[in-house]
DNA sequence: GCGTCGATGGCA
DNA sequence: GCCATCGACGCG
């Protein structure tokens, strides 16, 4: 057996890419948040990519305003954004900066004996604490921020995004990703 | 197991 | 008036 090796923190280098292909590389990799003397870790199963303003479901389509900011800036930082009036999103923006892209984390498994369900991104931000006093977070940082994970590869399956049947022809487009083999993955399982 | 519905608040 | 959601409900 290997030894174990001390993960590293994903560098900027990682985020700045577009969000098609950073939504697929951040399956497998490790969220962690510490606060409050606490640290929780996670495994993260689930992405979405929103690939730019031309792409009619990211938030950027509505151009430059006080709440997609944060997406026009460095990559590596967190976008996170009340839907519904009670659910947090957490994303991660990738890309130069003003291309405004970012990679939804849906659904992610606990890991170090903490349990919660993760599979979904309300539920993910519910449990693991993360509020709209994170937007802006540099997740180079030491609050919140990634693991490489090295010798973890899944099996990935792609299919359409969840819950934005408004986007007309970007609704289709697979810019989904998921474990194929996690059972924490929010529904539906099939590429519909 | 499914489909449908309502909660709830920030933003444009 | 819209949501990148979730959980509760009714069905049969």
């Amino acid at each position: 057996m290997p030894r174990k090796r001390a993960l590293k923190k994903l560098p900027r280098s990682f985020y700045n890419r577009d969000a098609l292909h950073v939504a697929p590389d951040l399956i497998g990799k490790i969220l962690v948040h510490r606060f409050d003397d606490r640290e929780l870790r996670a495994r993260i199963v689930e992405t979405e990519a929103y690939v730019g303003p031309h792409d009619l479901a990211c938030h950027a389509s509505k151009g430059r305003t006080g709440r997609t900011e944060v997406m026009f800036g460095r990559a590596g930082h967190a976008y996170v954004y009340l839907i519904y009036g009670m659910y947090k999103m957490l994303n991660i923006v990738t890309a130069d900066v003003d291309d405004a892209q970012a990679v939804l984390i849906r659904a992610a498994e606990p890991l170090g004996g903490w349990q919660a369900d993760l599979s979904g991104p309300g539920k993910l931000c519910r449990d693991m604490h993360i509020t709209r006093g994170q937007n802006g977070l540099d997740l180079t940082a030491d609050e919140l921020f990634l693991l490489d994970n090295p010798d973890d590869h899944p099996k990935i399956t792609r299919t359409k995004r969840i819950g934005i049947d408004y986007a007309k022809e970007w609704t289709h487009a697979l810019l989904r990703f998921f474990d194929a083999d996690s059972p924490a993955v929010s529904k539906p399982r099939q590429p519909a």
